[in-house]
DNA sequence: CACCAGGCCGTGC
DNA sequence: GCACGGCATGGT
């Protein structure tokens, strides 16, 4: 069964926070509270984000047959399961993640959301669309922080200000794989993390900072290219492990 | 002061 | 094809 804690602090997404003891989050247009221990098979927004109709016990089972290093970090994480986020967000999300923390990646998203989204209710804006983006330039960008990747940005949204994102999600992985790398700013890391998360190919393996050092250091033994679906999720693994060890060995 | 953060681009070879 | 420096910003 789905953890929502495991999943929601997993670094796959960057807008749902914690609010005594509860997550708050917004997906679409709408405001989520979520009990930690919220059994959501009644709600068919939050069963197909949450990716709950899975069998993550049995890719569990094989993943700590090809790497029983893994076992305890997937005995503590039980439940972290790989969401189904919105393309759209997830490719900006990455864009602003390389060479930068979780802490100030989500300070950037939230100011994004701010001043482009569109307010739902008080503090809560929702994820601005392409649309809302299309006319902010490079120099917008810069002042509100985002650095050298406001040059990514505005490539990525004249990208995709002329596609629709229902029909680019139903190409081939390998097309969608050769469209986002020709957008300047998306590289091989960023591309399999919105090929992961945006677009749910589980089989694709995000290489970070952490996930060089684990592949070359704990983990130098695992066949990582061989994974098939189960790498995505195992790759989630090892960058808790790295995160539960706090970078070291 | 240095080095790092869920990297990528441009250049040079 | 691969190696290298530069890049915005904030934290340690």
């Amino acid at each position: 069964m789905i953890n929502i804690e495991n999943t929601l602090l997993s670094g796959q997404c960057f807008r749902w926070k914690e609010i005594d003891n509860k997550f708050k989050g917004i997906i679409g247009n709408k405001v989520y509270i979520l009990e930690k221990n919220l059994d959501i098979k009644d709600d068919k927004v939050l069963f197909n984000y949450f990716d709950c109709q899975t069998d993550y016990n049995f890719m569990n089972k094989e993943i700590i047959k090809r790497c029983p290093l893994l076992k305890d970090t997937i005995l503590n994480k039980k439940g972290l399961y790989i969401l189904r986020q919105d393309p759209w967000e997830v490719i900006i999300s990455f864009i602003i993640s390389q060479n930068n923390n979780i802490k100030r990646i989500t300070k950037l998203i939230d100011s994004l959301c701010k001043n482009y989204g569109t307010k739902i209710i008080d503090d809560d804006f929702s994820f601005p669309s392409v649309k809302q983006l299309e006319n902010v330039s490079e120099e917008d960008f810069r002042k509100l922080g985002f650095g050298f990747r406001a040059r990514y940005l505005v490539s990525a949204i004249n990208f995709f200000k002329d596609v629709d994102m229902e029909n680019f999600s139903k190409k081939s992985e390998k097309e969608k794989e050769q469209d986002l790398l020709s957008i300047c700013g998306i590289g091989n890391k960023v591309c399999d993390c919105i090929l992961l998360y945006g677009f749910h190919h589980t089989s694709r393996f995000p290489i970070d900072t952490h996930m060089k050092k684990a592949l070359s250091g704990k983990f130098k033994d695992l066949d990582y290219k061989n994974l098939n679906e189960l790498a995505g999720l195992t790759q989630q693994y090892i960058f808790e492990y790295t995160r539960e060890n706090n970078g070291k060995d």
